[in-house]
DNA sequence: TACCTTCTGTGACTTCGGTCATAGGTAAGA
DNA sequence: TCTTACCTATGACCGAAGTCACAGAAGGTA
């Protein structure tokens, strides 16, 4: 059973570089979870327990405003971590972490993490890039929250991941709510950019399956004015 | 002159802990720089060369867009750092950093500090803090983009103004231009939010100084739908 | 004092985004 | 097949915020 959590630690990255016997060790301490489609892994505020280690699935980190929007911070999937940063300010979880479908993860104690980062300075090296990562991607969304409009944010959302699908055709990945989330409006606002975008010939949508029509217009769009 | 440097370093809490040895090894690889109010110090995007310590005055990070716009993400005051994570990740720079005033700064290059962060795990961990509370901030701010109108953000902002000052009087700290800019917005807009406050008689202003006239008005317009 | 530059206040106007309401789709389960 | 729950599309409406233009302070310097 330890073996088995040892193996998923072998695949994370930040473990790199640690012997079979020390990814034991941590893994007799760490506590193996799971969660379907929705569950919380944990809610802003709450105190941090430890670090979670994605072993399977993807979850989705967010913020909720009191009247009841949700922005979607970032996702992260398999083999990754999330609540890195609480571990070590000491501090209670900036954000919320809820699974987006069936998630297996495994729970870091906080002693025993922050333990291997004294001793191994190559893991906390590790943990800064992880963490840095986030940073300049917060520092990009905030500006294009701040400088650009939905429309630009929603074609540049197309085409990344247009990119990441390697075609011009891709199925629309989730919902217009939950694109709304991510682009930090709301659902009808999505919906409508969606339907000019449509009109424009920029994009043609049928079947839940997106075509990129015209591309260099819809990079057009995402770029103006950033 | 290096003695002097050290000296410097050892009130930067990312160094406490190191001995007058060791930071006069770094000292003597560091380089004093100084800049008048509004020299950049480096600009978005370019090669990062070592680590800032800000020894004296003041820095404002920040983002510009294509259209001229400034937004400001974060202000450094001394003693502190900036430009922690592109030494780690080997990225290039988030963002830009400018004096806010006479700013004396020690460069230390970044193969000094990584080796540093190698050989002493504790100041790995500091600067993971650092890092950390950054983040924090972030998220933060760009929660009270994606949600919250500019009223409340400079509502906020006048708060804490105040009680840093410590007093429900303080002088306005800064142009509405840079107000504007920590806010994510125009000048013109925040002119007329601080005119709106004075009619609603939350506060008032006279000679740059502004008063908070009705403290429990202002905070529910700083609460609102965050 | 006169001058110049930078900062501030405001009106007019436009557009984008958010809210509400409603109607039509789609898919899974009884 | 019907029903129920969720998604999507769209029109009407409103208000916030950004743009432009200009006039009036304020502060520093010759």
């Amino acid at each position: 059973m330890n073996e088995n959590k040892a193996e998923i630690l072998r695949r994370i990255q930040l473990f790199a570089g640690l012997s079979t016997h020390e990814l034991e060790a941590i893994a007799s301490h760490a506590v193996e979870k799971r969660y379907r489609s929705g569950d919380v892994l944990f809610n802003e505020g709450e105190e941090c327990d430890g670090l979670y280690v994605i072993a399977q699935g993807a979850v989705k980190i967010y913020k909720t405003s009191m009247a009841g929007r949700e922005m979607t911070i970032a996702l992260e999937q398999a083999p990754g971590t999330v609540a890195e940063l609480p571990m070590f300010d000491g501090g209670v979880y900036p954000a919320s972490v809820a699974a987006i479908n069936e998630v297996r993860a495994i729970l870091i104690p906080k002693r025993e993490f922050s333990q291997v980062c004294r001793q191994y300075p190559d893991v906390a090296l590790k943990v800064l890039g992880v963490v840095g990562k986030r940073l300049r991607h917060l520092v990009t969304t905030l500006e294009s929250v701040t400088f650009g409009s939905v429309r630009q944010r929603l074609a540049k959302l197309l085409l990344d991941t247009s990119d990441q699908a390697g075609s011009n055709m891709f199925p629309l990945p989730m919902t217009h709510q939950e694109l709304a989330s991510r682009l930090g409006t709301v659902r009808e606002v999505v919906s409508r950019n969606l339907s000019r975008f449509q009109v424009e010939g920029l994009i043609s949508i049928s079947e839940r399956q997106i075509a990129i029509a015209n591309r260099t217009g819809l990079e057009r769009e995402a770029a103006t004015e950033l």
